[in-house]
DNA sequence: AATGAATGAGCTTTCATTCAT
DNA sequence: AATGAATGAAAGCTCATTCAT
């Protein structure tokens, strides 16, 4: 390859075109993949071929199964930090701030169910291949959402005595837990947890617990 | 042997019992290194060495690795399932009774990692093995703690506009997210997780939380 | 075990009647699975099923598997070797002499499919066991019948070019390829190849054959 | 690599070739072993290092040992069915057309040992495997051969109460038997059974027993 | 005489990875 | 840039055989 080459990654010969192509079309195979089958249970072979590429390529470009498992999670986190970016800043009314950060990151594990098995199968990984992309690695929600229970803290909205590291990681909770034991809970319920009305309800409950708690007698 | 032994030969002749404690030495060593890795994660010599047995033997008594692994969901199912018979009976106090509830749950998840985990590739797996097991697998929970749910609103204590299904839900993911997302929000803590002190702490933000919510100016 | 036991092997205390019913089960058991499987498709394990006795003890009685493949042999020879003590002998008629041997080979192979099988599978092994049983293994018809050929020659009756070796493996051959090639043919023949009107109907073709070949215009 | 395979990428570019090469060599190793030992008997590090290739390719080319035996089975039935094809047309004398048939078919036993063994194997198997390749599997020499003997029934030269499918059967185990037992009535006879002599005087003998039968006074 | 439990060697099969073109 | 063929190590599983009582 000529040094020519690496100067211009994004306008090449068609090469580089393609050569793009090829490792986007990998890292889409391997994140359906490895999301619904995890690192042990998904076979290099059936990502090459959902990828459409040759498996030499997989190597070529990821150098092993491992790397390319970190790749896929380095990839899926920075949707998720992207977001954050837009979504979480602060503005003048604390129940808004939470409202709208929660509906925000509801949503967007709703829209990615592919970021919520990968974060679920890293959990139980205990965090050793995510601690290869982000040293100290959450959602990246923990950190603007941490701020905004601080500052409903700061303006009297939210009590003293709640620890913000607890309410984060509550909110994540009743969150992830819809789409994670979806499949789970679903013999019980009567509705399709995927429509969108259950999505919503699910929304109002997880704000109606974090604002109100369950009981009676409460003024709105 | 003991003349007493052999007037006995059905039972504790030494043989059986030998094989019993095989069969749970393996039964053990399954559900620790399951628990730990995952049905693809792991390997059979590696649980056939921990048990300390021959290999041959646990496909004797198993059969095969996956048949292996459904004895493993359904020998810690019935942990929990033991549980629920004993402590999720319904009391006057809707208040107590929930409380009881949620502080058996929380503490039996905090002695019962393997269970923690076990659920929690299961739940991945989208409850395929469980399935074998408990048609209708949950937690098992589910179906007492909803009683004690619902008693709650028939009385009044409880918010009537409260799903009981969104409810459990919550309870649920409030409960185990502590133990099955330690690993990721350790380093953000500065306290050790596992320690007394810090479970008590959750279990105190749990029922805070399902009580009143986070805000200010409620009454207790 | 004493030596008085050793000296009434047939009239013991009970033991050694148990005892050589367990021999005799064991026997029976091999010579099935053995036959239909192949001493390489036949597992011990199986045999010791089907007699309804310990696998320890078919080892005690019988060594190892090839050795009790070799005692199946031997047991199963002495079928036919009992046979030709009987049957084979030399009347004045050569043409009933021949008939008369083959009709009882016929139907001794059509009573004992074990025999057919167990002597099929060592054509294929070449012979490897059952040279340790007969030093000189055939089905012990050979000689016998062999003497019917060669006094049916001395007599006239035989046309002198034939070569008795070549008769016998012929007649061998065609008693035997009807069961043992039965499962193959079935589908192209209408009847039940195992009814007793097929049989007497192979047999005749069989002597037909012998006797005159397949041309028309021969004088019976 | 000349320009000309170059130009050619789909034909012999050496890749393809390979592959084929590899194909054949488990095939031909295979069928070897197979017909030496069985499938029980065989062993898949034993064809492979036959072979000459990596376990890995036999597992990729023909997916199980069973999967592959039954290839070796397609592919040896097709050779005699390519002589079938060739051979078993029907000429005007029907002598000449029944001895013409049974010393190709002879023949070809005697330069095909492998597909001997390979049918004996079978028929122990009860045709389980062969089945899965030739729905009505015989040798197919029963279709063409059969043709010959009805033909020379209709032409009176042969007996009209010979029954062409006893026939069949016949002249399949005259020449069979020879090739089948060969080590197990070497003992017995003088000769090298493998000889060009001995081949053609046991083909005189089943011509010889098929028109006239063993006995005197017969004109030919 | 009899048996349940146990074993080590070896079997078929799978997988991540590399070679040669 | 791309690929079909190939591989060695290891996985799950099986089997004849022996131990301990």
């Amino acid at each position: 390859m000529s040094n020519n080459e690496k100067l211009m990654p994004k306008k090449g010969d068609g090469r580089e075109h393609r050569s793009e192509e090829s490792r986007a079309r990998i890292l889409n195979s391997a994140t359906k993949i490895f999301a619904e089958k995890g690192l042990d249970g998904s076979r290099i072979d059936e990502i090459a071929e959902d990828a459409g590429i040759n498996k030499r390529m997989l190597y070529h470009y990821y150098g092993s199964k491992e790397d390319l498992y970190v790749e896929v999670l380095r990839y899926n986190y920075h949707k998720i930090y992207a977001l954050s970016k837009n979504a979480f800043n602060l503005g003048h009314d604390p129940k808004e701030n939470v409202t709208r950060a929660i509906r925000t990151y509801f949503y967007f594990l709703a829209e990615n169910e592919s970021f919520v098995r990968l974060i679920s199968w890293e959990a139980l990984n205990r965090g050793r291949y995510a601690g290869k992309v982000i040293p100290q690695f959450f959602d990246l929600v923990e950190l603007e959402f941490g701020d905004i229970i601080k500052d409903g803290i700061k303006r009297k909205y939210i009590r003293p005595d709640m620890d913000f590291r607890q309410v984060i990681l509550s909110v994540q909770a009743l969150c992830l837990a819809y789409f994670n034991r979806r499949e789970i809970v679903q013999p019980l319920w009567q509705e399709d947890l995927l429509s969108e009305k259950m999505h919503e309800a699910r929304l109002q409950h997880i704000l109606a617990l974090i604002f109100n708690g369950i009981l009676c007698n409460k003024e709105e």
